[in-house]
DNA sequence: CTTATGTTTGAAAGCGCTCTCAAAGGTGAA
DNA sequence: TTCACCTTTGAGAGCGCTTTCAAACATAAG
């Protein structure tokens, strides 16, 4: 493979095994019926020679690219600062190796890009499938895919009411079980910083609701913030929600609770002493914040890597019923 | 377009306006030396139709994808818990969005990854051109698209002694600046977290070392440790370093840095009192640590932005020399 | 021995574009 | 008017594969 090497093609392969182009390719498609020594020849020719078929002439003669796109409809600061997507990424990568199939990756800087990018998705022939991750509820990206004709999955929203495949985690449970948590230890003017405009924002403040109802606790709309995710959200909204003293909060993500609790420090509070905080993600930063976080536990490269599997499915069995995967989530106690 | 309507061709759209394939195809492409209202005409119908030409199918007659991938050689714990490969992503893919070219990532999860991903990378024609980030010193990628035909730029490292197209900052001075910075503060005992085996790594000890030897500070081995990075490392380093007893501390990252506050703080020391700590990065999370961080802020987007931008003028000139670009670094004060 | 059935292979027709080549037409100079 | 040259267009040959179709051969059944 030095850099004059021509590179060789099926042709060249079936030249020098001495059978037809045809049988070369099935024995690279590991197609049945071939001749034991035939099938050997050419294995060890291109062995030999280190061929790898073009791919780009495989995929307009098979009308299959093996390129999944990885859709990240708002590429604004709420992404920049958020490892969740990094491991999302991981995992999606950890699968998209294993079938062998290439990620691409669509992030929209702008309303141009998204219109831009979005026709040449659906229009191109580049990918076989798509991957979205979650956007504000509104996105128009998602609703659009819809009408398309390609098979794709969408991580982290629930709320689109056509039957389609997702993974998401029981954010509403999650959101519950830190509440709950909080509750339990006897906290009583409990506070939320939320992110709006989002499912899993929205499932969260849902579950968070539920919880105060359940144990008749007082919900005061004094102690609601939103957020975007980033930990400078955080910071802000919980300086906002100093002045409605609580005496916990549940903070939508862990970015979120780390800049919370970096505000409560800076206004001499103590924690968890004056304000207990549970977050939602456990990010390996967690345990280690001041004081060690408590969150809600959830798996996102899983997240990702069932993603993948479910459109694995979608691509190689158009009729498969789309599947709906909700990952389990899990208290992580630490700090309180 | 709907999930029934059959794909429209550069035929379809020839057939439409009358025209010749080849005529369509000059419009599409720009050509020179169309009339007018022949163009008017085949672009009046592209845009009716709201045809996208296959994309493979000009892949494959053009000898050109429009594809380039972002290798990341280790995909370890390191990438997952450091924002940094978000905000290079986001800047490549701004530069990508404006070209319009599609960007694939590559991650190593294990070495039976590197060797097929990279086999198929140099044999199946799939990208033009690669964008490989900085490594392991050792790392055998980097050293093997060297000997391959394909444009590409490297990302973060310098050490590569022929003349390749790359991006980097100037990690030297920047661990020289923040140890200055640190000297000049009047501390004594110096210490440094650093990252072997990585060559921004060691461009940043190098820096620290200079700095020292300038300013006649001693140098004492048991003041250096190594982490990856990583949070959870920095947080571990900073645990071993105590013992040493330095009164201040230059981290080669940020990440690291807020992990090595940590274990101050929970020594029961004070920053900067006891401590000082810098930095290196500028993370957005790095300006609301606890105390905020001093560091060195390096534009990790353009970084990205840059990467692309070499590539495209390779892979548009092939005879271009490959230019070296190393961005400025800065010394941004907080707390010291 | 024939016929039906299955296995193994090759020829060749695409997949949907790009791009060379040559033809057709237009323009201006001699 | 003729020739040279330039602009504009279409025909058609690929790009490197997959996949259909049919041929060739083998095997089992009648």
């Amino acid at each position: 493979m030095s850099k004059q090497a021509k590179k060789l093609t099926l042709d060249d392969i079936a030249k020098l095994a001495g059978v037809s182009r045809a049988t070369v390719s099935r024995v690279i498609n590991k197609y049945p019926h071939i001749t034991p020594d035939v099938r050997a020849r050419v294995q060890k020719i291109i062995s030999e020679t280190g061929y790898q078929p073009n791919k780009i002439a495989q995929s307009l003669a098979s009308q299959r690219t093996g390129i999944i796109g990885l859709v990240i409809p708002s590429a604004t600061q709420t992404i920049l600062s958020d490892p969740y997507f990094l491991h999302l990424i991981s995992g999606i990568t950890q699968k998209t190796n294993a079938y062998a199939l290439t990620l691409s990756l669509f992030l929209f800087h702008s309303m141009d890009d998204e219109v831009q990018i979005a026709h040449s998705l659906f229009n191109t022939n580049l990918v076989d499938g798509l991957i979205i991750t979650a956007d504000r509820k509104e996105n128009p990206f998602a609703q659009q895919v819809i009408t398309q004709d390609i098979p794709f999955v969408v991580i982290g929203r629930s709320d689109l009411n056509t039957p389609l495949a997702s993974v998401n985690v029981a954010n509403e449970q999650g959101a519950y079980l830190a509440t709950e948590h909080l509750i339990t230890l006897g906290r009583r003017r409990l506070a939320i910083i939320m992110c709006d405009h989002n499912t899993a924002g929205d499932d969260r403040y849902a579950g968070y609701r539920r919880a105060l109802a359940d144990y008749d606790m007082a919900f005061d709309p004094q102690r609601v913030v939103c957020g975007d995710f980033s930990l400078e959200s955080g910071y802000a909204a919980m300086q906002q929600l100093l002045s409605a003293k609580p005496d916990a909060v549940f903070v939508s993500s862990d970015m979120m609770a780390i800049g919370a609790q970096q505000a409560i420090r800076q206004a001499g509070l103590r924690i968890p002493d004056d304000i207990a905080v549970v977050g939602f993600d456990d990010l390996p930063q967690a345990a280690l914040t001041d004081p060690p976080l408590t969150t809600i536990q959830q798996p996102i490269e899983e997240l990702g890597m069932v993603a993948v599997d479910l459109l694995h499915d979608l691509m190689h069995d158009s009729a498969a019923a789309p599947r709906q995967v909700v990952l389990p989530i899990a208290l992580i106690r630490r700090t309180t």
